[in-house]
DNA sequence: TATTGTTATACTCTATAACTATA
DNA sequence: TATAGTTATAGAGTATAACAATA
């Protein structure tokens, strides 16, 4: 893509929304040096893009922001009986990063944690009623959040974006460790 | 993809990284509720996933973790005399969270900052002599980084997925409002 | 009156290490 | 000795609002 193109496009992206452009007006010609040649600078630009629009559309469900409150809740409706250790790798959380947040969604109502017969060290997640019904609010709104946001691209490009994604996820997901890369 | 592809990839993951398997092995079948069908969820986890392994390649450079400081030295080296204000909207910062970060940058001796002549209110960047090293080893660091880590992708896979990445991007910069989206 | 940038504050997230209890 | 989880603490990032200087 050419630097004319990023203009094109961003002043199309202006012009849908007007108000919202930013006065600062002088930055039609930035050069971002190597950084629009790294998957990596997109992958993290977008992220801040997506969380943060989707912060805003899940505040009013008392959550607040910050990434594993959504997933905890969903992974523990469809994972009854999950233990925190579990949760924690697949939402990159360390150990007592994971107890402060449960205590949180337990403290908010929202789950209970049983100690485990089997392993009495393990706990066992489980939702309250209270939390069930958030997951079901959660499911529509974060739905919708992500068919909104993505709208502008084609079924296809959702579909590879998707595949691709969940490739590199999936490759690191267990082999990466949380500090010290 | 079926949850089969999805556990074999992991596992050939492990294998090529034995030692890094994590120990918890009960988790072989998760239910990912509707999450694996979000698209902001892999760009979250992927951006963390990606973030960890950057940071642990250029926390040497005396420069830690945390978004914007990479893209602050190099976005300043190709742009002198680049303001703040423009520098902020590229990497989603606020006013204020942009001062702190320039202002360690500037006692750490990578930049300084002088008032505008044509406009006394604004200020413009520069790098230091010190700060135009840094930028020219962090080029090779990033760029090394990057390559390594989306080895796993084919080249169609990478193209593809900067050119989607860089279209949300595009769209969206100049019109997602910071605090509430 | 609007804009550029600063300061202060509070809050959250993250990282680390020391700790308990179970196995 | 290793694992599951807790607690305490310090650091960094983020959000907010009040502020000064300039336009």
């Amino acid at each position: 893509m050419s630097p004319s193109d990023l203009a094109r496009r961003r002043d199309e992206a202006r012009r849908r929304n007007p108000g919202k452009t930013p006065k600062t007006i002088a930055y039609q010609h930035i050069d971002f040096d190597i950084l629009d040649t790294l998957l990596s600078f997109y992958v993290r630009s977008v992220n801040l893009l997506v969380s943060q629009d989707l912060d805003s559309h899940t505040e009013a469900l008392t959550l607040g922001g910050g990434t594993g409150k959504i997933s905890t809740i969903l992974m523990v409706d469809s994972n009854p009986g999950l233990r925190p250790s579990v949760l924690a790798h697949f939402i990159r959380k360390d150990r007592s990063a994971m107890t402060k947040l449960l205590w949180q969604m337990e403290h908010a109502g929202y789950l209970q944690q049983r100690i485990s017969p089997a392993e009495r060290r393990a706990r066992e997640l489980y939702l309250t009623r209270k939390g069930k019904d958030l997951a079901r609010r959660l499911r529509l709104v974060i739905k919708k959040q992500d068919d909104d946001f993505f709208a502008i691209l084609s079924k296809e490009e959702k579909a590879t974006l998707t595949r691709v994604l969940r490739k590199v996820y999936e490759t690191y997901i267990d082999t990466q460790p949380l500090a010290e890369g």
